[in-house]
DNA sequence: ATAATATATGAACAAATATTCATATATACA
DNA sequence: TGTATATATGAATATTTGTTCATATATTAT
């Protein structure tokens, strides 16, 4: 009855291994799809995409963020953080006052082609 | 997913009036950024971004994936659904077996994208 | 020094999400 | 008709995530 019992989880026969070992081998590396897993996630958020899209056309300090979002500065502060992290902003400081930018070109790329894909269908 | 208060959370000052009332005139509906929203977040994933990498190979059926992630065929199945949601898989049926291909090119230059980002630092 | 302001951050809480489990549906075959 | 197989799905659970609240840090002005 049972044809291999190698994979623990699958409950199911495969149907085509050939398929299934060749994708498996072209697999990207664990930590590219860690990290690409973390890009997407931190644009999966209304919230952040607006600053992504506001960054997109000036710089802006964070009360300027909170402001246009109508959030509080904290939370548009924990955001900036997320975005950081996955290196979509940098920012300089004057003074007191945190300017934040976009950190590349690939962030409008990503976003326009998500566009397209929304807007086409 | 976010949700919107009513009280105003602004707790600091504007600095730079001009470019909020600039960049709020030209903030994309709130469907769009919706929609996109649910793209991007479809797209953070390890499991998600497995299966759209192995269809961009092949079309492969439930089974097939499951047994290539060493997942259960249900936790597969619930994560299909989140990527036909969103457009990003179709599906064929032959018999008993359903075969999910890629639903369209945008998948593939997002994920370029993704990757050029993730490996360019 | 103190006060005021801009931003960052840890903890807590609520909402969202991924997986498991049990079960339903659909198709094929004996 | 039955049984077996491939997939889908609702409910429950555990984890993750976004925001708030309180507070810390950093800078400027007095």
């Amino acid at each position: 009855m049972n044809k291999k019992k190698e994979t623990p989880h699958c409950d199911c026969n495969v149907i085509h291994n050939d398929i299934v070992e060749r994708v498996r081998s072209e697999m990207p590396a664990p930590d590219h799809l860690y990290d690409l897993s973390e890009l997407f996630k931190s644009l999966g958020d209304q919230t952040r995409l607006k600053i992504l899209f506001a960054l997109s056309m000036n710089e802006m300090c964070v009360c300027d963020i909170a402001a246009l979002l109508d959030m509080s500065q904290s939370a548009i502060s924990h955001q900036l953080r997320v975005l950081r992290n996955v290196r979509l902003v940098r920012y300089h400081k004057v003074g007191k006052v945190v300017y934040y930018t976009l950190d590349d070109q690939h962030v409008n790329e990503i976003f326009r082609q998500g566009l397209d894909h929304v807007e086409h269908q």
